[in-house]
DNA sequence: TGGTAAATTGGCAGCGCTGCCAAAAATATG
DNA sequence: CATATTTTTGGCAGCGCTGCCAATTTACCA
């Protein structure tokens, strides 16, 4: 069932004004439907000079009570909107913030982008983003044509990038923000957790409840690198504690729930006696959830599940799900701050906290 | 269980350097970090005029292939990065396009927002955001913000938006656009699909499939428009079957998972004989879902369930979503792809797809 | 009231780039 | 080989604003 089609133009957008048209400066005015409104203009309008009204505008600098108002009013009158573009140019350094993330469609990424856009707008920032779709070359691509914007600071995931990509920056002169990884060594400043660390906690856990036969599903570990990591420490410390992984099974593409849900029947399929398996996250950690939900595999006492990422979904399911949350909000908003507060070269380790749930 | 601390600061930003400072210069642009190489700067070592280097660079006008090289090979040389700030100041006409959007939890926005960037990135624009967290007077605010970078365009949710936004907005000058929703007049450019319809065609739906004794469950309607316009042409709908509503219950605050399991046992509680429940979207809706399946609830025999959106997890749960499916990321590509091509004002009407599921 | 310190204010040179125009060089034409 | 064209190129005036500095006005003190 197919809803719609194309629909017809509405013509509010409006077009010139047929008459009253007084003198040709308003002809021109009317034509361009650009009410380009300079800071000059206003100045004249308020009878004062442009410092002064650039002085009011931005509530720097000394100005009478009386020159205030007589400015505000000719900018209320003229709907004046001060160009951001300029003032850029002129002053030194802009309230741009530069974003390079993998994905949107990660909520990890967007939960980022939350956090750190209202720390931002409350200080007048504004946020510029470009998605990379996790690839290293279209990051460096992305990354030089946000530094063209002279931005006050750029903000990525992660600590692998391309030489190019770290040399650029580290020549840009602009704050670097690495984000929601700290297993590495920052360009300036870093946020986030250790990846690692949530890897051999999850391992100890599972340990610690007796699993023994455990397996793993993963999406696509070469592009994102921080399950990479979180993968590797898990099997090491598995290996540490003389019970290794006994199968994996790694999806193509993306994270989503219905690859957990191929990714765990599938794994099964080849290993039958497992008693728990570990998912790069919660998204495909629920599509296992389901996959035994639908399969009458009981959980946790046939099999056990476990996350990352502490998705506020996975405490609604009928069990919650036992995973690991990450301050990911937060991690975007400490970021904003530090950059609004151009704090020095640092690593913030914001942790993270193990969720023991009713799925292992 | 709390893992992580405070980290160390890592002195990779660098300090200035000790020794080997040659020159006055050098000293101030060491301390200063900035490699700020301009076009003048790359023009001076080509041995060629500035606006030759801004010819090559932007491959526009003509120039020798000798020239081009040596532009290149300075640039190339000196790591030079164009500044856009300037770029755009002197030139007519940013590439800036700025999106005021209610939220980014809402996994709707950050869809739409993929299907823009992954299309703007292509044509070199580049997307700026801030978010209002459905707040007309915080939408006002942020537009006019945003307004102040020029953008080529600016892209709101929905049609609700206060005078002066609008006002601001016809007189800036700049395209704007309105998304996902297709029932009011448009400013200029409107993408989308009509939420009236969507409310009509679920109630249909659940109507044709012989539910009549219907509730609903939302979140704050005040705010989210456009799940109001949903549910009151919903409510017409079986108003005009003569199967009114039985009961509703609308939770405090954003849609969320939880919310719509609480909505529902509350609901349940005062309404013990409905035959199906309609949700606000497909995150109450599973939230629902989840709800009966922990109670025992059969579906859809006992209770039908019935969302909106066709998020992708509806899929994968044992009993697939019964819900509307809606071109989110579509909504985003077509507004870039308008705003790219400048197209004149028109409303497009994306549709939506009704999935029948197992739930209803 | 005269004189100095403090508070206001305006003028103007850029910020780094683009766009226009005329000059210069390369190529074509008679 | 001179002239007409076409292609390349450089100079320079802004784009709209900020920051510096000097000029002006006002406030304050003896």
């Amino acid at each position: 069932m197919k809803n719609g089609n194309a629909g017809d133009g509405a013509p509010a957008f409006g077009g010139a004004p047929e008459s009253l048209l007084i003198s040709d400066t308003k002809l021109t005015m009317e034509f361009k439907h650009q009410a380009t409104v300079t800071l000059a203009e206003v100045a004249q309008a308020a009878g004062v000079g442009e410092s002064t009204v650039s002085r009011v505008l931005r509530n720097h600098g000394s100005f009478s009570g009386r020159t205030r108002e007589r400015v505000m009013a000719a900018v209320e009158r003229l709907g004046y909107v001060p160009n951001r573009i300029a003032g850029t140019l002129a002053s030194t350094g802009s309230r741009l913030v530069a974003f390079v993330i993998p994905s949107l469609s990660n909520i990890v990424f967007s939960d980022v982008l939350r956090g750190a856009s209202a720390v931002l707008e409350e200080n007048h920032y504004q946020a510029v983003f470009s998605v990379t779709d996790y690839d290293p070359g279209k990051e460096e691509a992305l990354a030089t044509a946000m530094l063209a914007w002279r931005p006050a600071a750029v903000m990525l995931a992660g600590y692998e990038h391309t030489d190019g990509t770290a040399k650029m920056l580290r020549a840009s002169g602009c704050r670097v923000v690495e984000l929601l990884d700290l297993d590495g060594d920052a360009l300036d400043i870093a946020v986030g957790f250790s990846n690692r660390a949530a890897g051999r906690e999850s391992a100890a856990f599972l340990i610690r409840r007796g699993y023994r036969r455990i397996g793993y599903v993963g999406h696509d570990l070469d592009r994102d690198t921080r399950a990479g990591k979180r993968f590797s420490s898990f099997c090491d410390t598995l290996d540490a504690n003389g019970t290794p992984l006994i199968a994996r099974e790694i999806v193509a593409g993306a994270s989503s729930v219905e690859n957990g849900k191929q990714g765990l029947e599938r794994l099964l399929a080849r290993a039958t006696d497992l008693d728990a398996v570990y998912f790069s996250n919660d998204d495909m950690a629920l599509g296992g959830y389901f996959h035994c939900l639908a399969q009458g595999i009981a959980i946790p006492s046939q099999l056990a599940i476990f996350g990352y990422n502490g998705l506020d979904i996975g405490r609604a399911i009928p069990q919650p799900l036992s995973t690991i949350r990450t301050p990911r909000v937060a991690t975007g908003q400490i970021a904003a701050q530090l950059v609004v507060a151009n704090a020095p070269p640092q690593a913030i380790d914001l942790g993270f906290e193990l969720i023991e749930g009713a799925t292992a």
